[in-house]
DNA sequence: GAAGTTTTGTAGCAGATTGTAACCGCGACC
DNA sequence: GGTCGCGGTTACAATCTGCTACAAAACTTC
């Protein structure tokens, strides 16, 4: 084989689906890599600490309170293991927190054996990349901006007095995507692509809504917003500043 | 004929697909553009040190260890060049680290070549938007004359005392424009350009409309202006005196 | 699974913004 | 002083966005 079977090539699984890990197993260790599989936090814990490992395979779906993510954050503590998250299919955002948490790349499922096998190797040669200079993600990735505190981990937004208000899925992926890029004007098209997994034919007012429903929430004036601006022909801006 | 074609249209297109690259390279060499057409990150590395390129168009998806993501990363280390990325049509999650890592916007496959032209022309247009990610220094980028005290970011104008001056969208970028570069006189065509989001067929004097709109918010005296004045027979100057 | 609840997509109207046209007045130039 | 060209002003039509209401879809709960 090539580079991976020489001897850099010890994988952890983590999933709770026992057909999955039997399948992971037996497909790695026929392409000669050496495998261990595990169904929870608990084993991934154990299982660090009794032997070393070249990446860790991780499902962002686990039963009990814990999931994928905090998992990921865990294991980032102490090590910059080279992660992959197993995501379900359309689960856009976590994905992207998953990404920010330090995971290296991500695989849908269900997948293809060969793929996985494929990314694992891209995850590997290509090793952690010294840390880019504007780092996407500074410190927990918690945005802060005019009062408020978005969490895209907790997935929860806090108001000036750290009161939780209550956004629901879209809303909360739009603000996401529009904080995130303060002053960066998005098209309609833009936030379709972005806040939506799927590329629903669209109606181009949907957008129009949602903007206007999570205005609702956090604009201090709706006559006048002051975080979501409409660029008229354009589309949205956000215009909070941020506050370290 | 506007003013892309003149000098400032050397396109770098990186893609792996050599179908791409000649469909791309035939098209914008027929549009008067000066275009190179490479593989991969070795030749990205090779042209960024040989020529000068005023564009970047980059895949996402390239084979090997280096996708665009990192090519992204490292230009962005040393460059402010744009860069436009090729994306899959789904790669949601690419399309938003994309953006963040700096890229200035995204074409999903397949595209129409003609789209790559507009957008191209839009983002050599309007230069980079100042984007504080992780950096947000307060005051970046406000403009500051005769006690106003214009914001890009929060695209907001402030008079003397602090109160808010509502500008709508055309009138704030109008303002924008000129404001950038007193003494400077701008043609109608060159305002029509730079304001207007898309290249709608132009009326000329649809400009001195909106000049005579945003006056009436921000001229003291109408019958003497101050801060934007007309240039017979060529257009229309910023002539506020900058302040620190 | 069925019923109820929440969230999201569509429609349509009202108001805001912008593009176009017409008309007026001022200054340049002869 | 008259004429011509250009910019200022006003009025109006065309577009676009905000908002409300409602239907469709997704999610919960039993």
């Amino acid at each position: 084989m090539t580079d991976a079977s020489a001897g850099s090539g010890r994988i952890l699984v983590v999933d709770d689906d026992p057909r999955i890990r039997q399948m992971l197993t037996r497909y790695f260790e026929d392409e000669g890599y050496s495998i261990t599989a595990v169904p929870d936090g608990g084993g991934l814990r154990r299982s660090l600490q009794s032997a070393v490992f070249d990446i860790i395979l991780l499902d962002l779906m686990l039963p009990g309170g814990e999931d994928g993510l905090s998992l990921a954050r865990e294991i980032r503590l102490t090590s910059d293991i080279p992660i992959i998250m197993l995501t379900g299919r359309d689960d856009v955002v976590d994905k992207i927190v998953g990404l920010e948490v330090g995971a290296d790349d991500y695989i849908a499922k269900p997948f293809h054996l060969r793929e996985v096998l494929a990314r694992l190797k891209t995850v590997l040669r290509r090793r952690r990349p010294p840390v880019p200079v504007a780092a996407p993600a500074p410190g927990n990735g918690v945005l802060r901006f005019e009062g408020w505190s978005l969490d895209p981990g907790r997935r929860q937004l806090l108001d000036g007095s750290g009161a939780e208000v209550p956004l629901t899925t879209g809303e909360f992926d739009m603000l996401l995507v529009l904080a995130r890029q303060p002053g960066r004007v998005f098209t309609r098209e833009m936030l379709m692509d972005l806040t939506r997994a799927r590329n629903w034919d669209a109606y181009d007012r949907t957008i129009d809504s949602q903007i206007a429903r999570l205005r609702r929430k956090i604009e201090p004036d709706l006559r006048n917003p002051t975080l979501i601006k409409s660029v008229r022909g354009v589309g949205y801006v956000f215009t909070g500043r941020a506050v370290g």
